[in-house]
DNA sequence: CCTCCACCGGAACTTACGGAGT
DNA sequence: ACTCCGTAAGTTCCGGTGGAGG
Protein backbone atom coordinates (compact mmCIF):
# COMPACT_ATOMS: atom_id res chain seq x y z
CA UNK A 1 0.00 0.00 0.00
CA UNK A 2 2.53 2.67 1.12
CA UNK A 3 4.92 1.35 -1.78
CA UNK A 4 2.44 2.19 -4.64
CA UNK A 5 4.88 5.33 -4.82
CA UNK A 6 7.96 3.53 -5.18
CA UNK A 7 6.35 1.25 -7.40
CA UNK A 8 5.67 4.18 -10.50
CA UNK A 9 9.24 5.69 -9.52
CA UNK A 10 10.80 2.13 -10.10
CA UNK A 11 9.10 1.67 -13.18
CA UNK A 12 10.13 4.57 -14.10
CA UNK A 13 13.47 3.99 -13.77
CA UNK A 14 13.99 0.84 -15.87
CA UNK A 15 11.74 0.69 -18.46
CA UNK A 16 11.07 -1.93 -19.91
CA UNK A 17 9.82 -0.10 -23.86
CA UNK A 18 12.16 2.72 -24.85
CA UNK A 19 15.97 2.98 -24.24
CA UNK A 20 16.22 6.69 -25.56
CA UNK A 21 12.48 7.78 -25.73
CA UNK A 22 13.25 11.26 -26.18
CA UNK A 23 14.90 10.34 -29.75
CA UNK A 24 11.32 10.17 -31.04
CA UNK A 25 10.29 13.61 -29.31
CA UNK A 26 9.72 16.75 -31.85
CA UNK A 27 12.26 18.68 -31.07
CA UNK A 28 14.97 16.19 -31.47
CA UNK A 29 16.96 16.85 -34.01
CA UNK A 30 19.00 13.58 -34.97
CA UNK A 31 22.57 13.38 -36.62
CA UNK A 32 21.68 11.64 -39.99
CA UNK A 33 17.97 12.15 -41.66
CA UNK A 34 17.45 10.11 -44.64
CA UNK A 35 16.27 10.64 -47.92
CA UNK A 36 17.48 14.78 -47.23
CA UNK A 37 20.31 14.19 -48.06
CA UNK A 38 19.98 16.77 -50.86
CA UNK A 39 18.53 19.46 -49.37
CA UNK A 40 21.19 19.34 -46.34
CA UNK A 41 23.58 19.39 -49.10
CA UNK A 42 21.60 22.46 -50.54
CA UNK A 43 21.86 24.25 -47.06
CA UNK A 44 24.84 23.82 -46.05
CA UNK A 45 26.29 25.06 -49.52
CA UNK A 46 23.99 28.27 -49.33
CA UNK A 47 25.29 28.95 -45.53
CA UNK A 48 28.50 28.05 -45.69
CA UNK A 49 30.26 31.25 -46.82
CA UNK A 50 29.38 32.38 -43.35
CA UNK A 51 32.64 30.22 -41.74
CA UNK A 52 35.13 32.94 -44.66
CA UNK A 53 32.77 35.79 -42.70
CA UNK A 54 30.89 36.42 -45.63
CA UNK A 55 27.22 36.96 -45.93
CA UNK A 56 25.40 34.06 -47.01
CA UNK A 57 22.41 33.95 -49.30
CA UNK A 58 18.68 33.97 -47.36
CA UNK A 59 17.06 30.78 -48.28
CA UNK A 60 13.14 29.95 -48.12
CA UNK A 61 12.60 26.49 -47.10
CA UNK A 62 9.08 25.23 -47.90
CA UNK A 63 6.84 21.93 -47.94
CA UNK A 64 3.77 20.65 -45.76
CA UNK A 65 4.33 19.65 -41.96
CA UNK A 66 6.62 17.31 -41.33
CA UNK A 67 8.85 16.80 -44.38
CA UNK A 68 11.65 17.60 -42.56
CA UNK A 69 12.45 21.48 -43.29
CA UNK A 70 13.27 22.47 -39.53
CA UNK A 71 15.78 19.12 -38.65
CA UNK A 72 17.69 20.29 -42.33
CA UNK A 73 17.34 23.89 -40.95
CA UNK A 74 18.68 22.88 -37.38
CA UNK A 75 21.22 20.53 -38.45
CA UNK A 76 23.12 22.54 -40.49
CA UNK A 77 23.27 25.22 -38.79
CA UNK A 78 23.85 23.15 -35.84
CA UNK A 79 27.09 21.31 -37.81
CA UNK A 80 27.92 24.90 -39.18
CA UNK A 81 28.40 26.88 -35.77
CA UNK A 82 30.50 23.64 -34.79
CA UNK A 83 33.03 24.35 -37.17
CA UNK A 84 33.02 28.08 -36.42
CA UNK A 85 34.00 27.45 -33.35
CA UNK A 86 36.76 24.78 -34.33
CA UNK A 87 38.28 27.87 -36.87
CA UNK A 88 37.10 30.14 -34.12
CA UNK A 89 35.00 31.80 -36.89
CA UNK A 90 32.63 33.51 -35.15
CA UNK A 91 28.93 32.28 -36.89
CA UNK A 92 26.02 32.82 -34.76
CA UNK A 93 22.59 31.51 -35.42
CA UNK A 94 19.32 32.40 -33.75
CA UNK A 95 16.32 30.54 -34.08
CA UNK A 96 12.53 31.63 -33.71
CA UNK A 97 9.69 30.13 -33.86
CA UNK A 98 7.44 32.84 -35.46
CA UNK A 99 3.80 30.68 -34.52
CA UNK A 100 4.37 30.56 -30.76
CA UNK A 101 6.02 34.20 -30.70
CA UNK A 102 3.16 34.96 -33.14
CA UNK A 103 3.68 39.06 -32.98
CA UNK A 104 6.39 41.19 -35.08
CA UNK A 105 7.03 42.46 -31.22
CA UNK A 106 7.39 39.59 -29.80
CA UNK A 107 9.45 38.21 -32.88
CA UNK A 108 11.95 40.39 -32.12
CA UNK A 109 12.40 40.65 -29.02
CA UNK A 110 12.98 36.50 -29.12
CA UNK A 111 15.43 37.42 -31.68
CA UNK A 112 17.50 39.97 -29.41
CA UNK A 113 17.18 38.29 -26.68
CA UNK A 114 18.60 35.11 -28.02
CA UNK A 115 21.47 37.63 -28.65
CA UNK A 116 21.45 38.85 -25.40
CA UNK A 117 19.91 41.91 -24.91
CA UNK A 118 17.12 42.16 -22.19
CA UNK A 119 13.67 42.83 -23.40
CA UNK A 120 10.82 43.61 -21.37
CA UNK A 121 8.04 41.58 -22.74
CA UNK A 122 5.50 44.62 -22.88
CA UNK A 123 6.04 48.18 -22.85
CA UNK A 124 7.97 49.46 -25.21
CA UNK A 125 7.34 50.11 -28.86
CA UNK A 126 8.59 47.50 -31.82
CA UNK A 127 10.45 50.37 -32.80
CA UNK A 128 12.71 50.43 -29.88
CA UNK A 129 13.19 46.87 -29.46
CA UNK A 130 14.33 46.87 -32.97
CA UNK A 131 16.77 49.60 -32.42
CA UNK A 132 18.30 47.66 -29.17
CA UNK A 133 18.47 44.85 -31.67
CA UNK A 134 20.66 46.40 -33.94
CA UNK A 135 22.35 48.24 -31.23
CA UNK A 136 23.34 44.99 -30.19
CA UNK A 137 24.14 43.71 -34.00
CA UNK A 138 26.45 46.70 -34.54
CA UNK A 139 28.69 45.45 -31.34
CA UNK A 140 29.27 42.42 -33.00
CA UNK A 141 31.22 40.71 -35.68
CA UNK A 142 31.00 37.76 -38.27
CA UNK A 143 27.53 36.41 -39.30
CA UNK A 144 24.57 36.23 -37.21
CA UNK A 145 22.12 33.52 -38.98
CA UNK A 146 18.45 34.07 -38.03
CA UNK A 147 16.40 31.09 -38.67
CA UNK A 148 12.56 32.40 -39.10
CA UNK A 149 10.24 28.79 -38.61
CA UNK A 150 6.82 29.72 -39.49
CA UNK A 151 7.34 33.02 -41.12
CA UNK A 152 3.57 32.58 -43.12
CA UNK A 153 2.59 33.94 -39.10
CA UNK A 154 3.99 37.03 -38.86
CA UNK A 155 2.45 39.01 -42.47
CA UNK A 156 -1.03 37.76 -41.01
CA UNK A 157 -0.66 40.55 -38.25
CA UNK A 158 -0.55 44.22 -38.69
CA UNK A 159 3.53 45.37 -38.68
CA UNK A 160 4.39 41.52 -39.98
CA UNK A 161 4.79 42.93 -43.40
CA UNK A 162 7.28 45.70 -42.12
CA UNK A 163 9.46 43.31 -39.71
CA UNK A 164 9.90 41.48 -42.58
CA UNK A 165 10.97 44.14 -45.04
CA UNK A 166 13.32 45.74 -42.34
CA UNK A 167 14.79 41.94 -41.50
CA UNK A 168 15.82 41.48 -45.15
CA UNK A 169 17.43 44.58 -45.54
CA UNK A 170 19.17 44.76 -42.15
CA UNK A 171 22.45 44.92 -43.15
CA UNK A 172 22.25 48.31 -44.94
CA UNK A 173 21.59 49.31 -41.24
CA UNK A 174 24.62 47.99 -39.81
CA UNK A 175 27.60 49.03 -40.55
CA UNK A 176 29.41 45.69 -42.06
CA UNK A 177 31.21 44.30 -39.21
CA UNK A 178 28.29 41.76 -39.16
CA UNK A 179 26.11 39.88 -41.55
CA UNK A 180 22.53 38.69 -41.14
CA UNK A 181 21.24 36.40 -43.34
CA UNK A 182 17.81 35.25 -43.03
CA UNK A 183 16.36 31.21 -43.28
CA UNK A 184 12.40 31.48 -43.80
CA UNK A 185 10.39 28.21 -43.23
CA UNK A 186 7.11 28.00 -44.39
CA UNK A 187 4.73 25.27 -45.23
CA UNK A 188 2.24 27.64 -47.01
CA UNK A 189 3.11 27.82 -50.56
CA UNK A 190 0.41 30.74 -50.92
CA UNK A 191 2.32 32.58 -48.75
CA UNK A 192 5.58 32.83 -50.73
CA UNK A 193 3.20 33.95 -53.34
CA UNK A 194 1.48 36.67 -51.19
CA UNK A 195 4.51 38.13 -50.72
CA UNK A 196 5.55 41.61 -51.46
CA UNK A 197 7.79 41.04 -54.84
CA UNK A 198 10.76 42.84 -53.24
CA UNK A 199 10.70 41.11 -49.52
CA UNK A 200 10.17 37.72 -51.61
CA UNK A 201 12.80 38.29 -54.08
CA UNK A 202 15.31 39.40 -50.90
CA UNK A 203 14.29 36.31 -48.52
CA UNK A 204 14.16 34.02 -51.25
CA UNK A 205 17.37 34.25 -53.13
CA UNK A 206 17.63 30.59 -52.89
CA UNK A 207 14.49 28.72 -52.55
CA UNK A 208 14.14 24.86 -51.32
CA UNK A 209 11.26 22.53 -52.01
CA UNK A 210 10.74 19.85 -49.76
CA UNK A 211 8.72 17.07 -51.19
CA UNK A 212 6.40 14.77 -49.02
CA UNK A 213 7.92 11.65 -48.24
CA UNK A 214 6.69 8.16 -49.33
CA UNK A 215 5.21 5.32 -47.66
CA UNK A 216 8.49 3.40 -48.13
CA UNK A 217 10.56 6.51 -46.90
CA UNK A 218 8.53 6.99 -43.51
CA UNK A 219 8.92 3.50 -43.19
CA UNK A 220 12.78 3.54 -43.13
CA UNK A 221 12.83 6.59 -41.30
CA UNK A 222 10.49 5.04 -38.28
CA UNK A 223 12.95 1.98 -38.24
CA UNK A 224 15.97 3.97 -37.73
CA UNK A 225 14.82 6.12 -34.88
CA UNK A 226 12.59 2.92 -33.44
CA UNK A 227 16.38 0.74 -33.52
CA UNK A 228 17.45 3.36 -31.10
CA UNK A 229 14.93 4.39 -28.71
CA UNK A 230 13.48 1.19 -28.06
CA UNK A 231 14.47 -1.73 -26.18
CA UNK A 232 15.45 -4.54 -29.08
CA UNK A 233 12.65 -7.02 -29.65
CA UNK A 234 9.21 -4.93 -27.82
CA UNK A 235 7.87 -3.67 -31.45
CA UNK A 236 5.72 -5.69 -32.65
CA UNK A 237 6.40 -6.55 -36.50
CA UNK A 238 3.11 -4.49 -37.34
CA UNK A 239 3.88 -1.37 -35.63
CA UNK A 240 6.36 0.32 -37.57
CA UNK A 241 4.44 0.26 -40.84
CA UNK A 242 1.27 1.09 -39.54
CA UNK A 243 2.57 4.14 -38.18
CA UNK A 244 4.31 5.11 -41.52
CA UNK A 245 1.03 3.94 -43.23
CA UNK A 246 -1.18 6.17 -41.05
CA UNK A 247 1.18 9.37 -41.76
CA UNK A 248 1.76 8.62 -45.55
CA UNK A 249 -2.11 9.30 -45.69
CA UNK A 250 -1.56 12.38 -44.66
CA UNK A 251 1.23 13.38 -46.81
CA UNK A 252 4.21 11.87 -45.37
CA UNK A 253 3.94 13.54 -42.18
CA UNK A 254 7.21 11.91 -40.67
CA UNK A 255 6.56 13.97 -37.34
CA UNK A 256 2.91 13.01 -37.45
CA UNK A 257 4.77 8.89 -37.71
CA UNK A 258 6.77 9.33 -34.72
CA UNK A 259 4.20 10.63 -32.47
CA UNK A 260 2.23 8.17 -33.20
CA UNK A 261 5.32 5.59 -32.69
CA UNK A 262 6.41 7.36 -29.21
CA UNK A 263 3.12 8.00 -27.54
CA UNK A 264 1.98 3.68 -28.59
CA UNK A 265 4.81 3.17 -26.56
CA UNK A 266 4.21 5.41 -23.78
CA UNK A 267 0.79 3.75 -24.16
CA UNK A 268 1.86 0.28 -23.62
CA UNK A 269 4.53 0.97 -21.00
CA UNK A 270 1.39 2.75 -18.93
CA UNK A 271 -0.58 -0.22 -18.95
CA UNK A 272 2.57 -2.45 -18.26
CA UNK A 273 2.83 -3.73 -21.35
CA UNK A 274 5.89 -5.46 -22.86
CA UNK A 275 5.63 -5.06 -26.38
CA UNK A 276 3.75 -2.48 -28.46
CA UNK A 277 1.12 -4.12 -30.78
CA UNK A 278 -0.42 -2.39 -33.33
CA UNK A 279 -3.83 -1.97 -31.27
CA UNK A 280 -1.88 1.06 -29.39
CA UNK A 281 -1.05 2.49 -32.31
CA UNK A 282 -4.69 3.04 -32.56
CA UNK A 283 -5.07 3.62 -29.21
CA UNK A 284 -2.17 6.56 -29.69
CA UNK A 285 -4.08 8.25 -32.40
CA UNK A 286 -7.09 8.61 -30.68
CA UNK A 287 -4.82 10.31 -27.57
CA UNK A 288 -3.15 12.46 -29.97
CA UNK A 289 -6.05 13.90 -31.25
CA UNK A 290 -7.90 14.56 -28.48
CA UNK A 291 -5.08 15.73 -26.98
CA UNK A 292 -4.80 18.73 -29.45
CA UNK A 293 -8.31 19.04 -29.28
CA UNK A 294 -8.47 19.98 -25.39
CA UNK A 295 -5.32 22.11 -25.62
CA UNK A 296 -7.25 24.12 -28.06
CA UNK A 297 -10.83 24.34 -26.70
CA UNK A 298 -10.23 24.74 -23.03
CA UNK A 299 -8.02 27.73 -24.08
CA UNK A 300 -10.80 29.99 -26.40
CA UNK A 301 -12.55 32.51 -25.43
CA UNK A 302 -16.09 31.98 -24.07
CA UNK A 303 -18.01 33.22 -27.20
CA UNK A 304 -15.92 30.97 -28.90
CA UNK A 305 -17.09 27.80 -26.60
CA UNK A 306 -20.81 28.63 -26.89
CA UNK A 307 -20.02 29.56 -30.93
CA UNK A 308 -18.85 25.76 -30.66
CA UNK A 309 -21.31 24.26 -28.65
CA UNK A 310 -23.95 25.82 -30.70
CA UNK A 311 -22.66 24.33 -33.92
CA UNK A 312 -22.42 20.49 -31.81
CA UNK A 313 -25.98 21.13 -31.15
CA UNK A 314 -26.84 21.62 -34.66
CA UNK A 315 -25.36 19.17 -36.20
CA UNK A 316 -26.52 16.90 -33.18
CA UNK A 317 -30.29 17.48 -35.17
CA UNK A 318 -28.98 16.86 -38.76
CA UNK A 319 -27.35 18.64 -41.50
CA UNK A 320 -24.71 20.67 -40.95
CA UNK A 321 -25.59 24.56 -40.07
CA UNK A 322 -25.11 27.45 -42.18
CA UNK A 323 -23.65 30.38 -40.18
CA UNK A 324 -27.14 32.16 -40.00
CA UNK A 325 -28.34 29.61 -38.08
CA UNK A 326 -25.22 28.34 -35.99
CA UNK A 327 -25.94 32.70 -34.54
CA UNK A 328 -29.38 32.34 -34.05
CA UNK A 329 -28.71 29.14 -31.92
CA UNK A 330 -25.85 31.18 -30.22
CA UNK A 331 -27.50 33.93 -29.48
CA UNK A 332 -30.52 31.91 -27.18
CA UNK A 333 -27.91 30.25 -25.51
CA UNK A 334 -26.38 33.82 -24.57
CA UNK A 335 -30.05 35.18 -23.59
CA UNK A 336 -30.18 31.85 -21.62
CA UNK A 337 -26.89 32.70 -20.01
CA UNK A 338 -27.50 36.51 -19.07
CA UNK A 339 -25.05 37.52 -21.32
CA UNK A 340 -24.75 40.27 -24.21
CA UNK A 341 -24.21 38.24 -27.52
CA UNK A 342 -21.22 39.36 -30.14
CA UNK A 343 -22.03 40.58 -33.29
CA UNK A 344 -23.05 38.08 -36.34
CA UNK A 345 -19.27 39.28 -37.80
CA UNK A 346 -17.34 38.05 -35.03
CA UNK A 347 -19.15 34.97 -35.05
CA UNK A 348 -18.12 34.65 -38.70
CA UNK A 349 -14.44 35.47 -37.51
CA UNK A 350 -14.79 33.13 -34.68
CA UNK A 351 -15.62 30.17 -36.92
CA UNK A 352 -12.61 31.16 -39.38
CA UNK A 353 -10.56 30.94 -36.42
CA UNK A 354 -12.10 27.69 -35.54
CA UNK A 355 -11.49 26.13 -38.99
CA UNK A 356 -7.79 27.28 -39.13
CA UNK A 357 -7.38 25.38 -35.61
CA UNK A 358 -8.61 22.15 -37.23
CA UNK A 359 -11.76 22.09 -34.52
CA UNK A 360 -14.37 22.55 -37.86
CA UNK A 361 -14.51 22.78 -41.25
CA UNK A 362 -16.12 25.01 -43.57
CA UNK A 363 -16.80 25.29 -47.25
CA UNK A 364 -18.09 28.57 -48.68
CA UNK A 365 -21.63 27.87 -50.63
CA UNK A 366 -23.98 29.31 -52.90
CA UNK A 367 -27.39 28.96 -52.30
CA UNK A 368 -28.49 30.74 -55.49
CA UNK A 369 -31.67 32.67 -54.16
CA UNK A 370 -31.14 31.43 -50.39
CA UNK A 371 -27.97 33.79 -50.32
CA UNK A 372 -24.29 32.80 -49.38
CA UNK A 373 -22.91 31.34 -46.56
CA UNK A 374 -20.73 28.70 -45.41
CA UNK A 375 -22.04 24.91 -44.70
CA UNK A 376 -20.14 24.03 -41.61
CA UNK A 377 -19.02 20.59 -40.22
CA UNK A 378 -17.55 19.55 -37.02
CA UNK A 379 -14.18 18.26 -38.00
CA UNK A 380 -12.66 17.03 -34.04
CA UNK A 381 -13.82 14.06 -32.15
CA UNK A 382 -17.20 15.21 -30.78
CA UNK A 383 -17.12 13.46 -27.46
CA UNK A 384 -13.59 15.20 -27.06
CA UNK A 385 -14.86 18.75 -28.14
CA UNK A 386 -17.46 18.93 -25.31
CA UNK A 387 -15.40 17.24 -22.37
CA UNK A 388 -13.42 19.72 -23.03
CA UNK A 389 -15.82 22.22 -23.21
CA UNK A 390 -17.22 21.48 -20.00
CA UNK A 391 -14.50 21.74 -18.40
CA UNK A 392 -15.50 25.77 -18.20
CA UNK A 393 -17.86 25.85 -15.67
CA UNK A 394 -20.31 28.33 -17.52
CA UNK A 395 -20.92 26.19 -20.60
CA UNK A 396 -20.61 22.61 -18.34
CA UNK A 397 -24.67 23.34 -17.94
CA UNK A 398 -25.94 23.31 -21.36
CA UNK A 399 -23.04 20.92 -22.50
CA UNK A 400 -24.94 18.34 -19.37
CA UNK A 401 -28.23 18.64 -21.14
CA UNK A 402 -26.98 18.35 -24.60
CA UNK A 403 -25.95 14.68 -23.40
CA UNK A 404 -29.19 13.81 -21.67
C1' DC B 1 -30.09 37.59 -68.48
C1' DC B 2 -30.65 40.02 -64.42
C1' DT B 3 -31.71 40.19 -59.27
C1' DC B 4 -30.96 39.91 -54.92
C1' DC B 5 -30.31 36.88 -50.74
C1' DA B 6 -27.23 35.83 -46.84
C1' DC B 7 -23.71 36.04 -45.96
C1' DC B 8 -18.12 36.61 -46.82
C1' DG B 9 -14.07 38.92 -45.49
C1' DG B 10 -10.94 43.23 -45.47
C1' DA B 11 -9.99 47.38 -42.79
C1' DA B 12 -10.15 50.80 -39.47
C1' DC B 13 -11.49 51.67 -35.00
C1' DT B 14 -12.61 50.78 -29.57
C1' DT B 15 -11.94 49.14 -25.12
C1' DA B 16 -9.63 47.10 -21.32
C1' DC B 17 -5.41 45.74 -19.66
C1' DG B 18 -0.59 45.25 -18.04
C1' DG B 19 3.53 47.47 -18.41
C1' DA B 20 7.79 50.85 -19.69
C1' DG B 21 10.20 55.21 -19.86
C1' DT B 22 11.02 59.69 -17.99
C1' DA C 1 2.17 61.21 -12.53
C1' DC C 2 1.89 61.16 -17.12
C1' DT C 3 2.29 59.47 -21.60
C1' DC C 4 3.10 55.95 -24.72
C1' DC C 5 3.13 51.01 -26.06
C1' DG C 6 1.29 46.10 -27.76
C1' DT C 7 -2.33 42.57 -27.46
C1' DA C 8 -6.76 40.39 -27.58
C1' DA C 9 -11.39 40.56 -28.28
C1' DG C 10 -14.85 42.85 -30.32
C1' DT C 11 -17.48 46.52 -33.24
C1' DT C 12 -18.67 49.31 -37.30
C1' DC C 13 -18.73 49.95 -42.02
C1' DC C 14 -18.77 48.21 -46.36
C1' DG C 15 -17.67 46.46 -50.99
C1' DG C 16 -18.08 41.81 -52.88
C1' DT C 17 -20.43 37.42 -54.90
C1' DG C 18 -22.39 32.43 -56.84
C1' DG C 19 -26.29 30.98 -58.49
C1' DA C 20 -31.81 29.78 -58.02
C1' DG C 21 -35.59 31.93 -59.35
C1' DG C 22 -38.18 35.26 -61.77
Amino acid sequence: MTDALEEVFAAALKSRIFKKRWVLLPDYVPEELPHRESELRRLAEVLAPALRGEKPSNALLYGLTGTGKTAVARLVLMRLSKRAREYGVPVRYVYVNVRHRETPYRVTSAIAEALGVRVPFTGLSVGEVYERLLRRLRRMQGVVIVVLDEVDFLPKRSGGQDLLYRLTRVNQELGGSVWVGLVGITNSLGFVESLEPRVRSSLGEVELVFPPYTAPQLKDILERRARVAFNPGVLDEGVVPLCAALAAREHGDARRALDLLRVAGELAERRGEARVREEHVYAARMEIERDRVSEVVRTLPLHAKLVLLSLVSLIDEGRPPSTGEIYEHYKRLTVELGLESVTLRRVSGILSELDMLGILRSRVVSRGRYGKTREIHLDADREAVLASLSEDPMVARIVERLKG
